[in-house]
DNA sequence: ATTCATTTTATATTAATTATAAAATTGTAA
DNA sequence: TTACAATTTTATAATTAATATAAAATGAAT
């Protein structure tokens, strides 16, 4: 994908920091906090300040090409994939999976009435891996 | 319900301060977060410190008797309510409903051989009073 | 009453995030 | 090219939720 070209498609300025933050994004979809982007890309962007790295991912989710993942209650994560899907966290490797779930088959009958514009979904557990470890 | 009772047959002692605490969560079912219950109980117990306030939810919380809700990532709130059960909160009033949820409906075959410990679902949008208003 | 364990409290610290304003960069029109 | 304006980035300070630490208060048992 070009990213310059996605980041315009939505109304951002394709500046060099914003698509190396992108970039990082898709292309490790590790659903980083912002610390971890900042440590990734400071390496490389020796300039690079963290309040450029909140701004740019604010500036994304206003600008719906990222979403945020509130798993723990101390740390938001992001997510290059914005459209609705729900998410695993290992407790052991703490690594976060995507999953696809099928919210249609959730039915909220106490909410008729209600505009529901978000559902958020995640679990917690061990994955495979840490179980056969 | 006899809160002292409840505290001790999970094996908490119930001091004065742990059984107001509880019971304003019980009675309340606001899903407050610390700051809302330390400024509702501080007129009533002068002497309320906020740490006692996070000792004791961290206490509940281990000793089963509450769970936590993370929807906005700058706030943890907490619910006397521990079975499986989800969450709106309407964008405009804030307000929280408890939704009941038929999670055997949710198949995630992404994760076979995977544990799943927790699930966690929450909704945001608008509730029925503040459309009607 | 004395001792020991538990609970509460005050204080300081940590860490994520936001606010603010200056510096750097970019784009544009003369 | 130069000058100017707007945008973006950066450094610094401030805010705030939560945790750590240790002293004070409470409660129970001998």
């Amino acid at each position: 994908m070009n990213i310059a070209n996605h980041l315009l498609t939505h109304d951002i300025k394709p500046s060099y920091q914003r698509i190396k933050i992108f970039e990082y994004l898709y292309s490790e979809m590790n659903h980083p906090t912002v610390d971890v982007i900042y440590k990734n890309l400071v390496d490389n962007i020796p300039t690079l300040s963290k309040t450029t790295v909140y701004n740019t991912l604010k500036l994304f989710v206003d600008k719906g090409i990222t979403s945020t993942v509130t798993i723990e209650d101390n740390e938001v994560r992001y997510d290059a994939i914005v459209d609705n899907h729900g998410h695993f966290k290992c407790d052991d490797c703490g690594h976060i999976y995507d999953i696809e779930i099928d919210f249609s088959s959730l039915l909220y009958n106490e909410l008729e009435n209600f505009k529901i514009d978000e559902t958020h979904i995640h679990l917690k557990g061990k994955c495979n891996k840490c179980l056969t470890k």
